[in-house]
DNA sequence: TTTAGCACTCTTAATGACTGAGTGCTAATG
DNA sequence: CATTAGCACTCAGTCATTAAGAGTGCTAAA
């Protein structure tokens, strides 16, 4: 009875060195190869027995009659929880990323760079998270009349980021008036958190009918527009899936095809990324979990990467679900870290 | 003797439909089913003779001894250059192609709609290269000081075009000075050709020596890092890639794989590309003509657009040789057309 | 000059025999 | 009672054979 329903020590013995195995190979891997495992002392035959029952609780399957097992989604997902055994990223490996990411001057390129790194060495696709930046800071803005009704308008964050914007304000200003305006927030908001900011212009607005001081009312009204919503789009650094292409698990192009439309789409994939952010290890999605049809026979392990204290993104890999978890899970985790390190000295010391 | 070098009509006559067939069908077509055509008064025998004089010139092969005939890339440039009968683009297709440009609301917006657009309606993969602005028009510059060597500049050309970098200019200057180099640049050369103000604070820097306006000196120190060389690094914008993955012409992975290296890569694109904005109407480059390993199996069809009375970019297409040239040449033409049009409609009234 | 005819080549699909890998079940074994 | 050996059976893959079909090149006749 609790034989077909819960993994033994021995079930577990088996199924790990079948995953193994066929990860290896690609081949199903049958009772007789297992009994010729040398830390395994039974029989071919016991092992059917073994087999049988992992196949019973959804484990394993076998592509036809007679032919070997193959591990499920189900299967790889208690091998990757309890079974694996990591092998660590050599040394080498581990300097060629250093030497590599340091190579790397703006931070855009450093993306790119780690996105590169992770699919050279592992030979599937990268992709870096572009890093969310949760705490900007306020420094500089800019009003430009463009005609009648339009506004450009120049936002400086942080040290260097600049974002522009058209805007069209319900009330016309005059080009002295944005002057003003431009000037006025400048003054009292210089160095200030922008939530805060935005906070304040809504205060400021909303007492605009007590109207008690001109000038930051109608600074008010035009900034406002411009601070709304200002998060861009959060976007990744894709590179390698070329890469895919070689997998020989990918038979058929029409599978192949929809991977690729759903790497230019990008949605679906920040859907799978979004929910790791949350998360502090690797996260490792394994085949349909993840609910998306394209990624059927991919898994997908990320890593968040942090940028002072806060988690900023996430690097990781997509490839065949039958990949070396235990080397590519060490690899995406040490990449982040990396990442994270030469980030923060851009940072610190630019 | 002449008859094995030079084509007379009906060898012409032949390969035409030849190749209309090959393209229609993808398989090699013998000399029976050439004869059964019905404006040719042949028999099978006949054309077997005119036949081989075509793979004599180099203009069919055959893919192995008891096969028909498929055309080579030289069969193909004399069937275009010379044979080829365009078919018109139909109205709904034009119509439908301008409705959805019309819908684009930003002009990068609107490049990438005309790339999604080849691509939809031709099955192949679409291309647009960004405008060349040859023309920048100087409005507004910006410095912001961000320690004590480094400067942010932010330079508005054109209409809404926002350009930032960081300079370190060599001598400083303290915040107040910047304004008013800033201040000075934008009233004496606003609305000036960007060309134009590049020259002239050249200029005034020579001159800084004698040092007539110290203002101008100072200002143009600054400025003259910040525009030079502002021209952004040329570039396209491709979509629908992944129809080509359907085309059965590429039979391997391997050959799909380095197309879409190419594609990842851009500079071979560009390369190719970059010879077309000379030239006037469609131009099309077969095959290995392009002399990139990767597009061995490719044909590119490309159409410059022009905004104003210069030509800004190219449209294009990308797909494997055997594809109907007579519908797709002028889709490519009109979505050229289409696209300038669109593009001064922006420029002018927005 | 064109055509009809024929021998020949080569691909493709279908068939069948055979092998090898693997399973499931049963009965014997320690 | 768990383990093992043995056996019958299944199925995919390989190989050779066969036959059909498409197409060519060449020659001789119209």
């Amino acid at each position: 009875m609790n034989k077909s329903t819960e993994l033994n020590d021995r079930a577990c013995q088996i199924l790990k060195i079948l995953v193994e195995r066929y990860i290896n190979d690609g081949q199903p891997v049958g009772s007789r190869a297992l009994s010729k495992e040398s830390n395994v002392k039974l029989s071919s035959a016991s092992i059917r027995n073994v087999v049988a029952d992992l196949e019973e609780m959804g484990l394993v399957e076998s592509p036809h009659t007679s032919a070997g097992r193959i591990p499920t989604d189900n299967g790889y997902r208690v091998f990757i929880d309890n079974l694996l055994t990591v092998s660590p990223v050599s040394g080498g490996v581990v300097n060629q990323l250093r030497k590599r990411l340091e190579h790397a001057s703006e931070p855009t390129h450093l993306l790119s760079t780690a996105s590169e790194l992770l699919s050279d060495v592992s030979r599937m696709a990268g992709l870096v998270t572009l890093p969310q930046q949760t705490i900007h800071v306020f420094r500089h803005i800019e009003f430009l009349p463009l005609s009648e009704d339009r506004v450009l308008v120049i936002l400086v964050t942080n040290e260097q980021e600049v974002h522009h914007r058209v805007v069209k304000p319900e009330h016309k200003s005059s080009p002295s008036e944005l002057i003003e305006a431009a000037n006025y927030l400048n003054a009292v908001y210089s160095g200030h958190e922008i939530n805060e900011v935005r906070n304040s212009l809504a205060d400021t607005l909303k007492q605009a009918r007590e109207l008690v001081e001109r000038q930051a009312a109608r600074a008010a009204q035009v900034a406002s527009l411009a601070f709304e919503s200002d998060q861009k789009d959060d976007d990744f650094v894709l590179a390698g899936q070329t890469n895919l292409m070689d997998c020989s698990d990918f038979d058929d192009v029409a599978q192949l095809r929809t991977l690729f439309e759903a790497f230019n789409h990008k949605q679906s994939i920040l859907n799978l990324l979004g929910q790791a952010t949350s998360d502090d290890g690797a996260r490792i999605v394994i085949g349909e979990e993840c609910g998306e049809e394209a990624l059927g026979a991919c898994s997908v392990i990320t890593s968040p990467y942090m940028v002072g204290d806060q988690i900023a993104g996430v690097v990781g890999i997509i490839g065949p679900t039958r990949m070396h978890y235990d080397q590519v899970i060490p690899l995406v985790n040490i990449t982040a870290k990396l990442l994270g390190e030469a980030l923060n000295q851009k940072k610190s010391s630019p």
